[in-house]
DNA sequence: GTCCTTACGCTACGACCCGTAGCGTAACTG
DNA sequence: CAGTTACGCTACGGGTCGTAGCGTAAGGAC
């Protein structure tokens, strides 16, 4: 994953060590939950994972690829799994976005990353690789499962589905982010359920405090997820 | 702004140059343009404003603080137009929002400081106090107008109210800055109308395209926002 | 096995930035 | 005037960066 090899044809010479591929990543999450973004670096990585500064520089350009690919693999974890009912997908989705942000090592690392981004383009192709498509891709899936269900009208037009989905995404991810990293409180259950509310039925329902109502998409259930109590 | 003075008792002795203070945040701003948050120093900034490199450091701690105070004072010209209507206050606030973020300086530097504020309290209440809080004083403001008009219901309970507010805050905040930053397309104003009618009504309503409709509290008005053209 | 090729560990290096100390001078107060 | 604080400047130790150079290790081709 690290180093690009768009087609590989067996090069000859020895080969890289995939321990030390493992090592270096592990060394780098560990060295961001310890000494966080600003205050990693390169040197302090090669040392704990055993290996030469430059082995790593064999393998990344600098701190903002190596870090990506750090965090990326954390974001394999992510599932969607059917509750039954698109507010119930929806609040495990915002739930495991949460529990993902809460770590420490993603914490710093995520807003640093993206930071960079806005200067190199490079960077921004592979955090959309590595890190925001897999989120994506749990929107789309919650997205589809809840057309089947008849909780959400099909789409025909595929330029509009893609626009709307992207719209949601946004919305849902920026939401989250925010809460967690700006407003720096906790995204609990509550927060969930209210966000969920929201998304669904809109500010009208949501401010007034009913519940979504006898209308629309998320009616036919009983709120899916019901744990009140438990942090995260 | 700078220095925290909380009571200001007319030191004695040589008082600090205001025209050095617009000098270095405008230098900070500058640099932030030409090089980025990743590669601005100390250095470069003195030098840019004309100033020896200590008296950055008489005024502020570090990087953090003083690229804070220099972009903070971006987030004054925010101001919340009143358009007679929710939704069209609303597309005015994420175009405002938006058109900030698109701004070289606050592109690179508001991500960077958030990352840096996970691990820095009193950075991230500097963050709170100078610029989040001028954000949401804008949600706060277009939430009382439409309480007045009569589209949304007045909140008696204040601890809700302050919850809600704080949920639609890190919606519409989040949403366009995750837009902006990291999907890193543009806050147009179709966008932004799009955004306004799935906030104001729903998955539901808006995934269908169709208009608001006829229930709850936003009826009561032509959409308010009638310019299809215009970018930004 | 013998070449060939590539990866690795290690050392050393110039370049840069950090944050501070020290000093003489400038500006304002009483 | 003396007292106090800010400023510009220089210089410094300490740290990180990213690279070059070298000898060695580990695979493939034959």
């Amino acid at each position: 994953m690290p180093s690009r090899t768009p087609t590989e044809p067996t090069r000859s010479g020895r080969p890289r060590s995939a321990e030390a591929d493992a090592a270096i990543l592990e060394a780098t999450r560990e060295s961001l939950v310890d000494l966080g973004w600003s205050k990693l670096t390169m040197g302090d990585v090669a040392t704990r994972a055993g290996v030469a500064k430059t082995t790593l520089y064999r393998r990344w350009a600098g701190k903002n690829e190596l870090v990506v690919d750090a965090v990326a693999v954390l974001f394999d974890e992510l599932e969607l799994p059917d509750l039954g009912s698109l507010p119930a997908d929806v609040e495990a989705v915002v739930l495991q976005f949460a529990a993902l942000l809460e770590r420490p090592e993603t914490k710093t690392a995520l807003m640093a990353v993206v930071a960079e981004s806005t200067r190199d383009e490079a960077l921004r192709d592979r955090i959309r690789d590595s890190i925001v498509a897999r989120q994506k891709h749990l929107v789309l899936q919650g997205r589809e499962r809840a057309q089947l269900r008849g909780e959400l009208p099909s789409e025909p037009d595929a330029v509009v589905a893609a626009r709307t989905a992207d719209l949601i995404f946004d919305v849902i991810a920026g939401a989250v982010v925010h809460r967690t990293l700006v407003s720096a409180e906790p995204v609990d259950s509550d927060w969930a359920r209210r966000f969920t509310m929201l998304l669904l039925s809109g500010l009208g329902a949501a401010a007034a405090g009913r519940q979504p109502g006898a209308r629309g998409p998320g009616e036919s259930r009983p709120t899916g997820v019901q744990k009140p109590g438990g942090s995260v």
